[in-house]
DNA sequence: GTCTATAGGCAGATAGAC
DNA sequence: GTCTATCTGCCTATAGAC
């Protein structure tokens, strides 16, 4: 019973938000969102006036439920190392439904965009890497795991290395890179004695 | 002393692969192109008739100055590691430019692009991780470096780490997230015994 | 090889009726 | 909120003269 229909503004971020996903940016128009929602053109301007206004809410949505979803991963999870086992399957959950991390897709179109969205790309990168920080800072000083480096530089290779893999695993068609990338970087979380996993 | 200027079709190439890197393949056009090399956008067709065709030149003309640069590295250094490290630098100068490497902006395309351009962009991906899992597999079987997993994943996680670290360090403008991304691989890379150097 | 001229289509956006 | 109708501008691409 999927209860009352969402109202066309969350439908219209649901399509724009696949469609940036998979395709960029600048390589979907609004007439896409039209007949995917089923809506015209010029009613689809009565709620996000402009491209720009809307790439916003979407970007402002998108960080939003990311950061609902870390939330979540520290609610269910105890150890830092299955945290960050988690975070990174955040990243696997977005590519096996063929898409890329819409901040890391934005990223690349960064050129091109109003300076508020740059900026709002810009805040997600730095909440996952404060979040990142922050758990591998405690699970460090609780001995829990340990790694090379500071928590902040760290937690900047986990996202830089998981978007890439995003990015190189789509380009091939083939999840590999990605599996390669969450082997290695969780081999580099070393829990405390004999069960360390195994190797990349 | 320059010498007898470009031919046009290598100048609309220098362009047209500047556009690319910095704003991908569905937001530049043939009257910037245009604009930038002072010919008519008729006259660019008469080179590149369609726009997949200068994407696909533009692919090819990158994947082999690319390989020439690997080739080059080969000839000058002599260590595993130092050829690595000069590896990440070939990445490392194309951020210095303010570009993106064009293989992985059309990475975030591929779904855009028409087919023969997307095997190309595979091609790149694959012959760099060949040339890098060669590299790691030399430099471990001569006991000159020593790293964790097999050499086929610690290279595609060389490319992976990489495509990403500059994407992210683009988004946010600030070459940090790349920098902490060579310092972590090449931390991976682990010298035979006393010379370890900074640690990441 | 380069030009002028132009085709045919799609982009983002607006006005105003219902 | 959704519609029809329309605008303006840019896009890729072609025809044909020089």
């Amino acid at each position: 019973m999927p209860g009352p229909r969402k109202p066309t503004a969350d439908r219209v971020l649901d399509i724009a938000e696949a469609l940036v996903q998979t395709r960029g940016y600048n390589a979907f128009s609004y007439a896409d969102i039209s007949r995917a929602v089923g809506v015209r053109k010029a009613s689809l301007h009565h709620h996000y006036p402009t491209k720009a206004d809307l790439g916003l809410a979407l970007v402002s949505r998108y960080h939003a439920a990311f950061m609902g979803a870390l939330s979540e991963i520290e609610t269910k999870s105890d150890s830092p190392a299955r945290r960050l086992e988690r975070y990174t399957e955040l990243y696997g959950s977005v590519l096996r439904r063929g898409r890329m991390c819409m901040c890391g897709m934005l990223a690349a179109d960064v050129a091109t965009l109003p300076k508020p969205m740059r900026e709002s790309i810009a805040g997600f990168f730095t909440d996952n890497e404060r979040w990142l920080t922050r758990v591998l800072g405690e699970g460090k000083k609780s001995g829990q795991i340990d790694f090379e480096g500071t928590p902040a530089s760290m937690a900047s290779f986990f996202v830089s290395s998981l978007e890439g893999a995003m990015l190189v695993a789509r380009a091939g068609g083939n999840s590999e890179p990605f599996d390669a990338a969450v082997r290695h970087l969780m081999a580099r979380i070393k829990l405390p004695a004999s069960r360390s996993k195994r190797k990349p």
